[in-house]
RNA sequence: CGCGGGGUAGAGCAGUCUGGUAGCUCGUCGGGCUCAUAACCCGGAGGUCGUCAGGUUCAAAUCCGGCCCCCGCAA
């Protein structure tokens, strides 16, 4: 089957290695976002997609858009019979999507209709669910609305981070790619096709800097979830007194019941990591922080280097 | 040449401004105390202070210069 891939991250990524290693599946070119000019000193960084294509001597394609049809006549070179879309980060447009007689099908990173839009798997930790997933759908011109194939799903835990998600549901994105492969060989493809019902659609909007921001007004479970959801990238963060942005990578929930008066953001103890007061009076355990200017390390290690001390409130103008 | 922080013992840091015995918290090793301990006490090992047998100096972790590496912000 002659298949084009599209996508750029690292969870796409992923995907085409699962899609490039079904039997079935030649690809014949893959679409990612030109390189950008990346951290420290602006490096032009090439999307992960891009670099596993190249090793595998796929051709590259990375169009600044597609609208304007420039891509039409390549499209018609590639001739794709399907084109599979991860996290490509561009809007298809109509003769895009019309083109391979089996459709453009994309793998989104949860539950349609719950979680449209650019960042479900971080929305869906922060809002503190316990189930999720990848859909298959076909792709429209609307925003992750078109049709659903089918649904591959997966708990979340407390355990579970942005990275751990990711990873997982990565892992499930090319398994449900190469589901729908084999359906569509077995022309099963359209037995389970369903439109995704209006009522639960919820958007998940891109992570902005204000999503990092830890409000100690907050319960500790919502700061727990939030802290989860941004973990490991781009990571909640908070203020020191001094003034200084300490990112937090890993936290736990605190087992005691202890409840305090402290003003929330108030550091309470030391001894096995920062625990902190939260809105509702629980406390948070910090296990893993990011200094400014610093890499990542263990909070014991940020508390032997004696830059917190108990009595110290967090995030203070950061809360209302 | 986007802005900025940093490289000192296994870890996290202080010391650098105001050159002159390399220090703190922890880990580690040995001993002690204890019913016991991740607790406590005593003692020890461990550092070419990123690098250039660079420059200045009687003397450089500290001042000057080149280079390498790490990181935060911003995009």
């Amino acid at each position: 089957m002659r298949i084009v891939f599209m996508g750029t991250p690292d969870l796409a990524k992923v995907c085409l290695e699962a899609v490039y290693a079904h039997p079935a599946a030649e690809i014949v070119g893959v679409l990612t976002q030109p390189d950008k000019p990346k951290g420290r000193g602006m490096k032009m960084v090439a999307p992960p997609v891009k670099v596993f294509a190249e090793e595998k001597g796929l051709p590259v394609y990375q169009p600044v858009t597609l609208k304007d049809g420039a891509f039409a006549e390549e499209l018609a070179k590639l001739d794709p019979e399907l084109i599979i879309v991860a996290a490509y980060g561009k809007i298809l447009p109509a003769y895009v999507l019309e083109y391979p007689k089996y459709g453009c099908v994309n793998a989104h990173g949860s539950l349609l209709p719950k979680y449209r839009g650019a960042s479900p798997i971080q929305r869906a930790i922060m809002d503190g669910e316990t189930e999720t997933g990848i859909t298959a759908m076909y792709m429209n011109e609307g925003l992750d609305t078109g049709d659903m194939i089918l649904k591959l799903t997966c708990p979340i835990t407390d355990e579970d981070d942005f990275g751990t998600l990711h990873d997982t549901l990565a892992d499930l994105a090319g398994k449900a790619m190469c589901q729908v492969i084999d359906k569509i060989l077995d022309g099963t493809v359209d037995d389970n096709r369903t439109v995704q019902p209006e009522e639960g659609v919820t958007y998940a909007a891109k992570i902005e800097k204000a999503d990092t921001l830890l409000s100690f007004a907050e319960s500790a479970e919502k700061l727990f979830c939030q802290i989860r959801g941004l973990s490991p990238m781009p990571y909640a963060m908070t203020h020191t007194p001094d003034g200084k942005i300490l990112k937090i990578t890993t936290v736990k929930r605190d087992k005691a019941e202890k409840t305090y008066n402290e003003a929330p953001g108030t550091v309470v103890d030391l001894s096995e990591g920062i625990r902190v007061v939260c809105g509702d009076g629980k406390t948070l355990l910090f296990t893993g922080v990011v200094p400014e200017g610093k890499s990542r390390m263990a909070a014991m290690d940020y508390i032997r280097g004696r830059k917190i001390a108990v009595g110290d409130v967090l995030g203070k103008d950061d809360i209302g």
